[in-house]
RNA sequence: GCCCCCAUCGUCUAGAGGCCUAGGACACCGGCCUUUCAAGCCGGCAACAGCGAUUCGAAUUCGCUUGGGGGUACCA
């Protein structure tokens, strides 16, 4: 199997890449690298109506980020391109032509508003629906009749009346299909281009691909490629069909389950390596507990037999726990540089306080080990970039304190800072510690007040550090204000 | 409707006849740690869709039923 896997991904530009079909990308990506293979991307811009403009970037990009590179394809060549279909459309027609000359595949006149109602009179019938083969034996008169009207025709292909397709599908096993289920399905539209059955399966053979590793979606259209490859000679690859990725209800992933697409991911601050690892497991797993794969030894490990035949459901909770395992992972520097882009996000323009590199370093490490994500950071760390701290008031009252008591423990607590020389966590755990008993409160309370009157919050880092990094005269300002509110 | 695929905790999954009073992970619930929150550690909750058959023995094999998904386009 070595030295000759080539498999590709083949998306088609009408939208931006949804987790489902970057799944696909990854697995075939895996099956690839583990046999030192080719992994091959083609566009299947076939249909010409639901194209959209930025969708071929949008899916290139997306690979790029998770670390997906392509050996053959867009931007990088080959030596089977072009790998978009909208520049091999002669290939197309001619092989479409040569079945025709074959007999086995004929022109088909028929209108769409034809075909439209003779369907919803198979359905009012409860007939299975199906093109009723009326163009299938034309004589050569009637074909001359049609043109001489000026209509262009559509190619289809002629399925076999009985018999049946079989085919061993590397993850499912057999599957058998009656051919009297198959339509006369359409090759080439009017507007001269491919169908996607057509398309994919002579530029599979042009290319050279060994495997084809697509979503269970494709199942049923299996045997007309199958039939497609006789018809022409080809011999056909292997194939294996992924299970299904759904959404929350068990139905097809779609908008209405939050966020589909993988930009909206990198977005939120997922990082790839854990995008990566996550999408790996939904499908596949390598035994009964390893959860956390690196990419190398996902490719060392990654194999067909270990798919799954179960569709899958996108587990949002399990992907942030794994991302806040790669976050907590990464070094200092690493999550220095990954946080960038996200820090300022949710603080108002102009009330960013004016910080340091240095002070950013020194926030970082507070934040690392409480973030699933990036975005989940700029909130995180909100407070030590503003000084308008909102929050409510009556927070700087903990349990079974009083009104006066906080404002005494503030007080005392301004007091004893502003004398304090050496403002790190070890100093001002030396002087608060103390103070709470001399005020007669548990350390829960006078910290409690504290905290909130620096962070603005009930839940934050660890008190002496936060105030530490924030700095002597930050905090003193703050719990000032704090005095003010009370 | 017809065709095809699938069926283990809420979710992702391990399990390829006895190792299963079904294992791991996420989520959830307790506890420990602790100045809060996280993290970590310990513990708990929770599943073989149903019915038949084969077998000394079935989550694992077979059949049926039910349920879910996909396909049934001049979309991919």
């Amino acid at each position: 199997m070595n030295k000759s896997v080539r498999v590709r991904y083949a998306p088609s530009p009408t939208g931006y890449p949804h987790v489902g079909n970057i799944r696909t990308a990854l697995f075939n990506w895996l099956f690839a690298r583990h046999h030192g293979g080719s992994f091959i991307v083609r566009i299947e811009d076939t249909d010409v109506t639901r194209k959209v403009k930025g969708a071929v970037k949008g899916i290139l990009d997306g690979l790029r980020w998770l670390g997906l590179d392509w050996d053959e394809g867009p931007e990088v060549g080959g030596k089977y391109g072009p790998y978009f279909q909208s520049q091999r459309l002669e290939i197309y027609s001619e092989l479409a032509e040569r079945l025709i000359s074959q007999g086995d595949a004929y022109y088909c006149y028929c209108s769409p508003q034809r075909l439209k109602e003779m369907r919803a009179e198979q359905v009012k019938r409860k007939q299975p629906p199906g093109y009723d083969r009326l163009c299938r034996d034309l004589t050569q008169e009637e074909r001359a009749q049609k043109e001489t009207e000026g209509i262009t025709p559509v190619i289809r292909f002629k399925a076999p009346l009985g018999g049946q397709t079989r085919f061993n599908d590397l993850i499912r096993g057999e599957v058998v299909f009656d051919n009297n289920t198959i339509d006369d399905f359409i090759l080439l539209k009017s507007d001269g281009y491919p169908t996607y059955h057509l398309a994919s399966v002579i530029d599979d053979h042009l290319m050279e691909i060994s495997h084809v590793l697509r979503a269970e979606e494709w199942l049923s259209s299996t045997p007309r490629h199958l039939l497609l490859y006789r018809a022409l000679g080809f011999e056909p690859p292997q194939f294996a069909h992924l299970p299904m990725l759904l959404g929350s209800d068990r139905s097809k992933l779609s908008k209405r389950h939050g966020a589909v697409s993988i930009t909206e991911y990198r977005e939120q601050g997922y990082l790839p390596e854990a995008m990566v690892n996550f999408l790996a497991l939904l499908g596949w797993s390598l035994d009964d507990r390893t959860e956390i794969l690196s990419r190398e030894e996902l490719i060392q490990s990654f194999s067909l037999e270990r798919i799954s035949r179960t569709a899958a459901i996108f587990n949002r909770d399990k992907l942030n726990w794994m991302n806040g395992v790669y976050i907590r992972n990464l070094t200092a520097v690493q999550f220095f540089e990954a946080v960038q882009p996200y820090l300022m996000m949710n603080i108002p323009a102009g009330e960013a306080l004016i910080s340091s590199e240095n002070y950013v370093r020194d926030i970082l490490p507070l934040i690392q080990e409480r973030a699933r994500t990036l975005a989940e950071v700029a909130e995180l760390a909100q407070f030590f970039f503003i000084d308008q701290l909102d929050y409510e008031s009556s927070l700087l009252v903990g349990k079974d304190m009083s009104h006066q008591s906080a404002i005494q423990a503030l007080e005392a607590a301004q007091q004893r800072l502003s004398q304090l020389e050496a403002f790190d966590a070890g100093s001002l755990e030396g002087v608060l510690r103390p103070l709470a008993v001399e005020l007669g409160l548990k350390t829960g309370q006078l910290f409690g007040t504290l905290r909130v009157a620096v962070t603005g919050r009930t839940a934050a880092p660890p008190l002496f550090q936060t105030m530490a990094v924030l700095g002597k005269e930050r905090c003193l300002r703050r719990i000032e204000a704090a005095l003010a509110r009370l």
